[in-house]
DNA sequence: TGTACATCAGTGAACGCGCGTTCACTGATGTAC
DNA sequence: TGTACATCAGTGAACGCGCGTTCACTGATGTAC
């Protein structure tokens, strides 16, 4: 028989839930490198202190909101995936979605790339698994297209073509650099992508 | 007549030296993230004050750590593009030395797109210039394979192509996603800049 | 159901430390005569 | 050339503050009888 959560430990999930929203909104409203601990917990509404008891630190509080981030835009692509069937055109809504998502969530999309670990302290791995879901969408378009290549060399493709559009788009929203306006940008990603995929395809002749 | 410089504006200009040097060398070894002034100042034989009378602050003096790297790898760069002078394998061994770049200067690279302004300021409008180092090779080779582009069309695709190329680079050498041995992310790297390329060139009829 | 004790999530003041920046001072360099 | 004063680059102790993390305490919840 499966024990009932108790009072304590509903309370206690209650709160980590209230910190992590705490948190993802920070960082969406002002960004990963503004993030602190005292913003988080007064949000949330409880003491400094109890940001410890539901999260070892709040690196692994970024950690979980950099989850929800990968896991709302894996949605989201599977969604594009779904409703486009021709691979062509799949892969390039893929990357307009891409786009989409990095301005639309500006700040949760920044701390995926942004966020570091303290100094010999690894990313943990059930956190490095996530990351698949960016990948993951543009395997079976390219497969299509070229049935002939293995698993690996699929994989290798994918995460190419994903560092790719992830590239552009990156650039292209950094200060460092100057800004294009979104619908521009767009324009020119899709016409990339368009690129690749034609010498993509002449090179399975 | 043109005036001397004093004694004491070559000392300041050589203690200028010192501290950037320091400070390159430092980034160099243990990176951006763990660079301080005082580590700077002892390297540089000065006291800690020092470093406030030859720089404005820390930011000051790391931008102008970036420009030797943006200058260097620009060199670089323009050494490669004047030893080959058909455009296709131009475009690749580009691919490819910014690669080799990024893998030998490691630190320095990255400190080129980590660095951060602190909140509110701007990256001075001179180091954002000496970043088309990064792309001003790349617009002729694609010239040459399409005459019709304009040169805003040039531009444009001059920077998709950097930023595509970044991505790949960029994404290989972080800890968040599996590394790849330096040859076979090579090997990656020249097979799909040779795909966008075929694209591009099939785009022109 | 009620009482007495045990547990432990949550509290928030205090700790600790890293680290950029300042500033009153000094000694070497420059200038005037 | 020598002397007296002015300048200012460079010094380093001290400041200041941000901010993550801890820990002795407390009060609500759970458990035993």
């Amino acid at each position: 028989m499966k024990k009932e959560p108790t009072k304590r430990e509903l309370k206690k999930q209650e709160l980590k839930e209230k910190l992590l929203q705490a948190a993802r909104n920070r960082i969406k409203d002002n960004g990963l490198s503004g993030l602190r601990a005292r913003d988080i917990t007064s949000d949330a509404g409880c003491a400094l202190g109890g940001l410890y008891t539901a999260y070892e630190d709040i690196d692994n509080l970024v950690l979980h909101v950099n989850s929800i981030t990968l896991n709302a835009l894996g949605a989201e692509l599977k969604a594009i995936a779904e409703a486009e069937r021709a691979p062509v055109k799949r892969l390039i809504k893929l990357a307009s979605g891409y786009l989409k998502f990095a301005c639309d969530n500006h700040n949760l999309w920044s701390a995926l790339f942004d966020h570091r670990m303290p100094d010999g302290v690894d990313v943990p791995e059930w956190h490095l698994m996530e990351h698949a879901v960016l990948f993951e969408q543009i395997a079976m378009p390219l497969a299509e297209l070229n049935p002939k290549l293995d698993r690996d060399e699929l994989a290798t493709l994918s995460r190419s073509m994903f560092a790719a559009v992830h590239g552009i788009v990156s650039i292209s929203l950094q200060d460092r650099f100057i800004a294009v306006p979104r619908a521009q940008l767009d324009k020119q990603l899709t016409q990339f992508v368009e690129f690749l995929i034609k010498g993509f395809e002449a090179s399975n002749k």
